[in-house]
DNA sequence: CGGTAAGTGGAAGAAAACTTCAACTTGGAA
DNA sequence: TTCCAAGTTGAAGTTTTCTTCCACTTACCG
């Protein structure tokens, strides 16, 4: 797609690696709103490096994160290709859990696309068909009751995520208590009301200001 | 307990007043970090004003919330008194979050405590117990699995409450399905592996940073 | 009414983060 | 070895919000 331009020099080619991995260690424990000039000072350059190489934080974004997101996507594949679609979509919810799990930044870019803009944007997009048919899927089979949509399995997505955010300091596995509750609710849960508009899973991811 | 030491002149007392209706309608829009300047803005005095009322943010909080606190802590006494335990719990849980949609500001201080200080840790410390005593009953009844506790219910809590954040400007009832599924998880899950540290309910509850 | 303590307004200083830039340094081609 | 395009640095300007302060206004007591 896009050639190197013209590669960096080899100095500039180590700063630019140092600063990337300096920026997923203060990303995945303190979120993705680091300072520019914590990870420039960490990394031991200067903020000006900083800038050249990632002009707009989400160049940053992009090259820190693409290929975890790559994993998480990857996880939806095998996930829909799972005969039994109500495993396969616990599987897939409890996988992307344990990557937010291990680094707060990707969570936050998983649970809100608007900081990742087009990077996560394509991610859902190719996600969210095949987690409709798992659960179109686990409803036919009565795993799930009827009424169920999407935008419920982004709904326990969501859910879950927050018990993350608050307990990882102090209890770093309660979530998969929540995981626990998330899922046994679905199954369980009275979903026939009127089901939300179409468009509530994307914006659910969004956040808004 | 604490008298006014000395009555506001009345130009004063007006001035508060309108700060105070001014600054719940903005926190109820836009949650409780408003900055100062756009309360006084919006209710056409200076900051200074501001200041000399509220100097803490602290003392805003209390001043505009904590009669809705009490509202809550009612909640939760009237819960206890149901003969049916997990009905009351139900009752609870939707009451709470049916204030906090109301008003953006009062979720932000229900479900983290740090920004409200005393006011809602004196409310939770007097809940906890209660809800405490419902879960227990509950359990022994068998309307929630062994192993269920209070954390849980906190857990669900901050779940349903994070639905809510998210979806509360485009979707505003979405938060009763997530309710449906929070509740439904609490019956049904397995909660059976080690519960969760004794203080993992207070901290939860508490934004960290 | 007049004096004054109480109250007010908004400019100004401070802190935190973002962003730019001009002077300086360096890798590597010739 | 020389040279210069590429790279680096950190100080300085901006923005946003917080917070203080003092000159000005006003309620109300006598």
């Amino acid at each position: 797609m896009s050639e190197p331009a013209s590669p960096l020099r080899r100095d500039a080619e180590r700063n630019r690696q140092l600063l990337l991995r300096t920026a997923y260690e203060l990303m995945a424990s303190q979120g993705l709103d680091v300072p520019y000039e914590d990870i420039a000072r960490a990394a031991g350059t200067g903020m000006g490096t900083m800038y050249r190489r990632f002009p707009q934080r989400q160049d940053l974004l992009d090259a820190l994160f693409s290929e975890h997101i790559d994993t998480v996507i990857g996880f939806a594949e095998q996930a829909s290709r799972y005969d039994d679609a109500w495993a396969g979509l616990g599987w897939f919810l409890e996988r992307q859990l344990e990557v937010e799990a291990r680094s707060r930044g990707l969570g936050e870019l998983l649970r809100s696309r608007n900081q990742a803009g087009a990077l996560v944007q394509r991610a859902h997009d190719r996600m969210t068909p095949l987690v409709a048919g798992l659960i179109a899927r686990a409803v036919r089979a009565g795993q799930l009751p009827a009424g169920a949509t999407p935008a419920d399995f982004a709904a326990a997505h969501v859910m879950v995520g927050s018990v993350l955010d608050a307990s990882r300091d102090f209890a770093p596995q309660l979530w998969r208590r929540a995981l626990a509750i998330a899922l046994a609710g679905l199954r369980n849960a009275d979903l026939s009301g009127d089901p939300p508009d179409e468009t509530v899973i994307d914006r659910l991811y969004n956040d808004q200001k």
